[in-house]
DNA sequence: TTCGCAATGTAATATCATTACGTTTGTGAG
DNA sequence: CTCACAAACGTAATGATATTACATTGCGAA
């Protein structure tokens, strides 16, 4: 099951699979309460079961989490774990998430961060607003 | 007790000034339960004291909110609101949070949005990492 | 004074996440 | 094959964060 393709590859275990394939289904990002629920008839029962899954998930660069949301989304890009930084633009009429990734804004932060001598391990850029649809219609 | 200075200037009740205190004095960023705790032999008793004041200070700008935290941090400039854009660098070992802005990946983050018609309200962007300090200590 | 609004007090509830502990399953050494 | 170990799993309890609901108070405008 295993792409080979990524940073940590690894063959998902059926709860891994079930939990992604929840987050692949959903138009837009899930709360792990959520995902809990929508997995009943599979046999989920407890919080922990989503949140062990997603976090092999997130290990794996399959699924990312949205802080401002404390919600989980699935990797819009094949492999997009290479990229080292990654920014959400979350619409908050209709919730859906755009993934992007800016090779400057990741510049700038870096030489921040190694300016002020800050050992950066992990970026969040998360912008809220209202999409492009939800504005027209 | 208005200082007349900030883009929605606010006389501070009680409650407000409390927890704005409570802010000041932290070292770093507090929850907004552990202002409750701190703020008992002040009157309070319930988390909507502190949730409440802190709305009225977010709003004002003299308070920003770190959303991998879900805790809350005094403002570390003067009038940083006038400035659109503001990241934090979070240190996870020693907890101390850096505030900083960037020209430049503002106007980055600006023309994705522009680009993708994309109504930008609001931005996050926190680093997680190591400070400067505890690498060298 | 009377109205209207912002702030407050308090309780209950909703939502998000982790700890604890025991069991099952897969896997490789011998 | 059997044992030993590690990873994953099941379940319950608890902890942490945030909101809803409703009654009350303080205060300025009409
Ligand atoms: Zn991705
Ligand atoms: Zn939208
Ligand atoms: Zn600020
Ligand atoms: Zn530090």
């Amino acid at each position: 099951m295993s792409t080979g393709h990524h940073h940590q590859p690894i063959d998902l275990t059926r709860n891994q699979s079930l939990v992604l394939g929840a987050l692949e289904k959903a138009e837009g990002p899930l709360s792990a309460y959520t995902i809990l629920d929508r997995l009943r008839d599979d046999g989920f029962r407890a919080p922990l079961q989503v949140y062990r899954a997603l976090d092999k998930l997130l290990g794996a660069g399959l699924v990312h989490r949205l802080e401002s949301l404390n919600a989980f989304v699935v990797c819009a890009h094949p492999n997009c774990h290479a990229q080292g930084m990654i920014a959400f633009a979350i619409c908050g009429t209709c919730g859906k998430v755009d993934e992007f990734s800016d090779a400057v804004v990741q510049e700038r932060l870096g030489s921040w961060a190694r300016e002020n001598a800050f050992k950066a391990e992990k970026s969040i850029i998360e912008l809220r607003g209202t999409c492009a649809g939800c504005l027209n219609g």
